[in-house]
RNA sequence: GGCGCUAUCGUCUAAGGGUUAGGACGAAGCCCUCUCAAGGCUUAAAUACGGGUUCGAAUCCCGUUAGCGCUACCA
């Protein structure tokens, strides 16, 4: 399942691996300080598609420790995008409600000796260039100061942040093999004395996070590389804690055509998937988008149905460069997710297409005419030509509403030659045959062109600008079947 | 500054010692054609730099450069 390299010898690793399988639970823990990042829902579906690949579980957790950036617009707008993504998880937690474990985690390491008080008063001087030139590591009158001074300190009431006590002197490392980027390593010597509680009596991220983890017996750790370095401080906590060590497979991150980090100030509507969503994606389009960023199923497939995605998803497919997400100033959207999206909406199942379409429309506050069945007719036929759900408002329009626009170039096709006198005297008889399907229409269309001497183009390119104010679309005839004869007799009627 | 990580066409990526360095998006051209797409064919476009190791390096090692991350009582 996780491509142990120290697979063991035949019949007992594979018990071990379905032992493993079973137990395998993943977690994507946003915190509420913003919407959805598309960076976020990478990891969220990374985290989705590892769990439902080995029949693991998926569970949400709403990392809310701090108090003072959460919103609940914030937690709305999180929803929504997992929501729209459509993914759904197995398990949800908020860790607001946990705060009497994270706490009893932070006391068991405290008395264990492996945690200390610091009542150094928070950030004095105000700016992070407190460090001076050399990295601040701990602060020896409080990491060496006695256990009876300390209790006699709190006692009094005085605020401390309790600190992991790091080992130091001792030349040993924390390593840990990333299912992404392999061996890793780094001195203890090199960590920080990292807060576990801070004044108020509030838990940091590190803490919750690992507590929680630990708690809800997380197998795999799956988020972004941003947390690589982080990952070293945890290993200590979770042994510090007495828990089992998760893997870790961390991500490479999203970032600008600028190499920058995504950020909201700075590139705007691009890092939220709402953008996407109101853009008009299909939301498994975007799915599909974002796995291809980061991750390659590495026999050149790129359009993948969700089941596809599932089967082929490893950590071995996962690079470890940051991928660009390829949007302009002037345009948000990144070619290949617009490509990709157009490739879903053009090919998947009609049916499941249709209430989307009409989600559209109704947005754009337009109610298509005829029932269900002409409607999932009408998508099927007009899709071929679109790249989002938003050109069924737009470049559609006229399927579904009677107030259309023409364009310039659509009335000139109008103009040329006779064709108006033509297009009606099309209306009448096309009025009176006897079928109107895609067959008889074009049979009586070329019948006219042949009696009066004109070529079929004029006919056909005509009445495509006439029925749909339009020059560019589907077939003509097929846009004759879809929008119905009895529009189509009143609309060439009256060029 | 310290520590960690990364480096293939403009972008997403394949190739984990031997290939004319492959595919996709985007761009250009041709074919097809009732328009526009789609589709087919074609073109331009990449191994950051310098040293090693090796018969042979995009691939392994070292260095340089660049980028990113961590270095908070943020997550």
């Amino acid at each position: 399942m996780t491509r142990r390299r120290n697979a063991g010898t035949g019949g007992r690793a594979g018990r071990a691996d379905i032992l493993v399988v079973y137990m395998l639970r993943v977690r994507f823990a946003p915190s509420p300080t913003g919407y959805l990042h598309i960076g976020s829902a990478r990891t969220f579906i990374f985290n989705w598609l590892f769990a439902r690949r080995h029949g693991g579980t998926m569970i949400l957790r709403i990392d809310d420790t701090d108090v003072d950036r959460n919103t609940q617009a914030s937690l709305d707008s999180i929803f929504d995008g997992l929501n729209w993504l459509g993914l759904g998880w197995d398990e949800l937690y908020r860790q607001s409600d946990r705060l009497a474990l994270h706490q009893d985690t932070a006391r068991a390491i405290l008395e264990k000796g492996l945690a200390y008080r610091d009542f150094t008063p928070a950030h004095a001087g105000g700016d992070d260039a407190s460090h001076g030139d050399g990295p601040w590591l701990f602060n020896p009158g409080m990491r060496e100061m006695t256990a009876e001074e300390s209790d006699r300190r709190a006692a009094a009431g005085e605020p401390f942040v309790v600190r992991f006590r790091v080992p130091r002197g001792t030349g040993r490392r924390v390593e840990f093999l990333d299912l992404v980027y392999g061996a890793q390593s780094k001195a203890c010597d090199d960590i920080e004395d990292f807060a576990l509680l801070r004044s108020n009596g509030m838990p940091t991220y590190h803490l919750a996070s690992c507590a929680d983890d630990a708690d809800l017996r997380i197998s795999h750790i799956v988020r972004g590389q941003d947390h690589l370095s982080n990952t070293f401080k945890h290993i200590l906590i979770f042994e510090a804690a007495g828990a089992a060590i998760p893997q870790f497979a961390h991500l490479p991150l999203l970032v600008a055509p600028d190499g920058a980090k995504l950020s909201k100030r700075k590139h705007g509507p691009v890092v939220s998937v709402t953008t996407y969503r109101d853009a008009g994606f299909v939301p498994h389009a975007y799915v599909n988008f974002l796995c291809l960023l980061g991750w390659s199923p590495k026999d050149n497939r790129e359009k993948m149905a969700r089941e596809e995605l599932t089967a082929a998803f490893a950590f071995e497919g996962v690079n470890r460069s940051n991928a660009v997400v390829n949007f302009k100033e002037e345009d948000p959207i990144d070619p290949k997710a617009l490509w990709l999206n157009s490739e879903h909406l053009r090919t998947m199942p009609a049916a499941e297409l249709a209430p989307m379409a009409r989600a559209a429309l109704a947005s754009a506050g337009i109610t298509p005419p005829y029932d269900e069945a002409w409607f999932a007719d009408a998508v099927d036929v007009i899709r071929s030509r679109f790249f989002t759900l938003r050109d069924f408002a737009t470049r559609g329009r006229a399927y579904f509403a009677e107030d259309y626009e023409m364009t310039p170039e659509a009335l000139e096709k109008l103009n040329q030659g006779n064709a108006r006198e033509l297009l009606r005297e099309l209306a009448a008889r096309l009025a009176a045959a006897a079928d109107f399907t895609e067959q008889s229409v074009e049979a009586e269309l070329r019948a006219l062109a042949v009696e009066r001497g004109v070529k079929a183009g004029l006919l056909i390119n005509g009445s495509r600008a006439a029925l749909t104010g339009q020059t560019v679309g589907p077939s003509a005839f097929a846009v004759f079947a879809a929008i119905g004869r009895e529009r189509v007799v009143a609309r060439l009627s009256q060029v």
